[in-house]
DNA sequence: CGGCGTTGTTAATGCGTATTAACTAATGCG
DNA sequence: CGCATTAGTTAATACGCATTAACAACGCCG
């Protein structure tokens, strides 16, 4: 009786030359499948069957003839991992501005990931258009990796949350802790605003005034934190004018503005640092309308980096994100997690930046 | 007899309530695995079984209820592709100095591989130890992906070859037309440079010349060609010294060698873009040194774009290459070959940019 | 009423790798 | 020399999903 054709997915027309499996290399080498996988992928702590020398020179030797290399999808399948770390970011990885991008995140990523065996994944968030626009499934395939860093403001929080439930491995960049266990790190932006502003006391400054937008991001909140308890620690007075809140920073802080805080014998500013700079950009040219010098009349601090576009500037006083530590410290946490073992200190420290724009205050009469 | 226990992978402990499976859904919804599966991943043309309307509600309506999400993993296992596109560019991908990256081609790459469907693995071959470490496995490495692009003038000839040879989809940005069988995509320089010389003829010129670099690399010669291509065309003559061609503008191009040009009735000068923009900055200085007036005594054009650190001056006219562009064009073509098309255009053009560094000549006696 | 399409659903695969019980060959021991 | 032990390798799974031949339950027509 003629054998029943039995149902089932045809196999692929194999026209081109796919890449090799460890079926072919076991073949070339006179192995079996099995012994493939145990040869290429031996654990790591010798627990499982042992293969002879020689027969493991035969498989590698017949793996790298054939420059096989293994199907991570089949890898992960297998409930094993793949060694790869996926990077997601909301916005476009490169966005065509330069200035607001994640690249010198990156940096610090694929060197850590690199260092510590990885490959990276970009999965391509929410560019336009295609299969990375967004959806349920826009997350959902992150999971070919061993696990993925966020980078964006903009979390979508379900999906996210679905993510760490599963036990995926998930770190985001940057402080996030109102998501319920999700790992994060983020720069201590905390003390180094406290530093910065125990050193104007150091100066002479008795009086200083934090420029801020309006805006309760993290960062900017850190900041203000960081900003009241170097005051406290250098015993200066944090009144209600002591902090300078506005959503357009270069409108409403005016000259005069700065004249009556220059009145009431305030001697040096700091600003935050955000995307626009607008803080920092108003705080610049107010000084300038108001005809003072800095650092003569005033000392002036920035609590980041100076926008690209002021970079003819003198670099001011301040301190400076390690976004390229901080990159590296998420790809380490993140392959903790990966690895099953628990996380580590979240915060990375910025470095002071000395510069031109702050000094001794005047000597008032 | 007691059933003989068979070898084989135990099943997972399932401790913690994994992720919904279509096998979950297809209990809940009373039907089979296989109807889940047709159910939610419809083919495109509805060519294959068709699934009634009653069924599809009560299978949508448990997957929604379970909050099922499909394993990309097995998906793309089964689909034997796994819409994954390498980056490999032999110095580091991230380098820290942005100026002279691989960055403006990443944008496009980016983009369009979104646009496409596909996630991207970014490769290094510079990185430090890891999997991106140097050797003969480096390249082998992404195989794990279902074709590869190329960045960088310094590629591995062997090893791309073995590449190309075993069918692995592989393009390289930039042109490489030495390489037998590797599929490229690249700025179209000669038409790009013949247009330049062409307007500055239309413009009044009469003898123009070309400073270059001692580099016979494709971007070079490509420029030459078209620069002579642009002469002819616009029948002018080309004589020897049309071409000034050294391995260190900065010292050879003096200023005397200038005058003797302008004595000679040279009124326009055309260098091409490098790495280093050593062409450019030698002719930028010796016109300088000379005391000549630009465009008043003569017309300049750059064969690209100038230097980041020479942003502040003027954006003198030649043109631009369009890198996102080239990007996006690289992984089309990419794309195509993954699919097991042909290869199409592999030439995207540069835009004219005009500049105030040209004008019509200074009418001689 | 028997054959024949239609329509809807399922059983039975395959994808490539990891895992492990079981088997074989070689060695040791009494 | 017989049996237990060990080293080395393999057969037979599982992983979750996509695919497709086969099957079932219908009318419909002659």
């Amino acid at each position: 009786m003629e054998p029943r054709k039995r149902p089932g997915r045809t196999p692929a027309p194999a026209g081109r030359t796919s890449r090799p499996r460890q079926a072919e290399v076991a073949r070339l080498a006179g192995v079996s499948q099995a012994t493939v996988s145990l040869v290429l992928s031996p654990k790591p702590d010798g627990k499982g069957p042992v293969i002879s020398e020689e027969t493991r020179r035969r498989v590698l030797e017949a793996a790298r003839s054939l420059g096989y290399v293994p199907d991570p999808a089949a890898r992960r399948l297998a409930a094993a991992r793949n060694n790869l770390l996926g990077v997601f970011s909301f916005t476009a990885t490169f966005p065509t501005d330069v200035q607001h991008s994640y690249y010198p995140f990156l940096v610090g990523v694929e060197r850590e990931a690199a260092a510590l065996g990885y490959d990276l994944v970009l999965f391509t968030g929410s560019s336009t258009g295609g299969a990375g626009a967004a959806g349920p499934d826009a997350l959902s395939r992150v999971r070919l990796a061993d696990g993925c860093l966020f980078i964006g403001r903009h979390t979508p929080r379900p999906e996210l949350k679905r993510l760490v439930e599963d036990g995926f491995p998930v770190v985001h960049l940057g402080r996030r802790e109102e998501l319920e266990g999700v790992a994060w790190v983020g720069a201590d932006y905390v003390e180094a605003t406290r530093d910065v502003v125990v050193r104007l006391a150091e100066l002479g400054h008795r009086r200083i005034v934090l420029v801020r937008e309006d805006d309760d991001a993290p960062a900017s909140t850190d900041r203000q934190r960081g900003f009241l308890e170097g005051l406290e620690e250098a015993g200066l007075p944090s009144g209600p004018t002591t902090v300078f809140r506005s959503a357009d920073p270069q409108r409403e802080l005016t000259p005069e503005r700065l004249r009556a805080w220059a009145d009431e014998g305030v001697t040096a500013f700091v600003a935050e640092e955000t995307d626009t700079g607008a803080a920092w950009r108003g705080l610049l040219s107010a000084v300038r309308a108001a005809g003072l010098d800095c650092p003569e009349d005033v000392s002036l601090a920035l609590l980041g980096s100076p926008p690209a576009d002021l970079a003819s500037e003198p670099v001011p006083t301040g301190f400076d994100i390690p976004r390229p530590q901080l990159g590296a410290a998420a790809v380490r946490l993140l392959a903790a997690l990966v690895a099953g073992e628990e996380a580590s200190e979240p915060l990375v420290g910025c470095v002071f930046r000395p510069g031109p724009t702050t000094g001794p205050p005047r000597a008032r009469p």
